[in-house]
DNA sequence: GGGACGATCGAT
DNA sequence: TCGATCGTCCCC
């Protein structure tokens, strides 16, 4: 029988690459409260030093961003606006700190706790199933899904091949024309580096953040 | 020690 | 379009 974990080599992938890999993979947390998943449908690649827009730009380690100078396949966790958490994927090797910002996921497991998690008012319809109009609002943002998934500085630096916050492999490969890009949200600061074509989604998926 | 700011979100 | 809210970073 097949692993269900991915192989260590994946997260060797490089960084645009692996950017596109993550689409249609699962993202699981486990938690004292329970189990939530969802599927990736939105990164956005950080090629630092050169990247005017990764934290790691200059090339100097710092007490947040250590963790992106180590090896790929962990959790680079940092609060922003002082309120919300971001979920980050280290890629690229010990000499190059690069990461992928993981902007939203299509909820699979634990919907009812996303729901608790993020202060919402969902609910079923009479068949049983969720509205997607609605179900969209807990993870289609990088805080959003952080909050949804109960991630924060906690899971800092964790190994997301095998932990309690880990990716799953996808069922299926998505074709080349189910991939879309484009330039990375809110970085208007960083110059040259703003226009880089560094998103990628999932083409007509209703959980992306920014559908274009 | 202090000031400016941010890979966001949600209300207006 | 704007305010919330505070850890991080960098300068003094």
């Amino acid at each position: 029988m097949k692993s269900q974990l991915l192989p260590e080599i994946f997260f060797h992938l490089p960084t645009l690459d692996l950017a596109k890999a993550l689409l249609g993979t699962i993202l699981v947390h486990e938690t004292m409260e329970g189990t939530t998943s969802g599927i990736i449908v939105e990164t956005e690649a950080y090629i630092g030093p050169e990247d005017k827009a990764a934290h790691s730009y200059g090339g100097i380690p710092t007490e947040r961003t250590r963790v992106m100078f180590g090896p790929p396949g962990f959790a680079y966790v940092y609060q922003i606006y002082g309120m919300h958490y971001c979920f980050n994927v280290v890629s690229g090797e010990e000499t190059a700190p690069e990461a992928i910002l993981i902007r939203a996921l299509e909820p699979v497991v634990g919907i009812p706790l996303m729901i608790r998690r993020r202060g919402l008012d969902i609910r079923q319809l009479p068949d049983g199933s969720w509205p997607t109009n609605k179900l969209k609002l807990l993870t289609n943002g990088p805080g959003k899904l952080a909050q949804a998934m109960g991630i924060s500085k906690d899971q800092y630096g964790l190994g997301l091949k095998d932990s309690s916050l880990r990716i799953l492999p996808r069922r299926n490969k998505l074709s080349a024309d189910q991939i879309r890009s484009g330039p990375r949200i809110g970085i208007e600061y960083a110059e040259e580096a703003r226009e880089y074509p560094w998103r990628y989604w999932i083409a007509g998926n209703p959980y992306v953040s920014k559908p274009r």
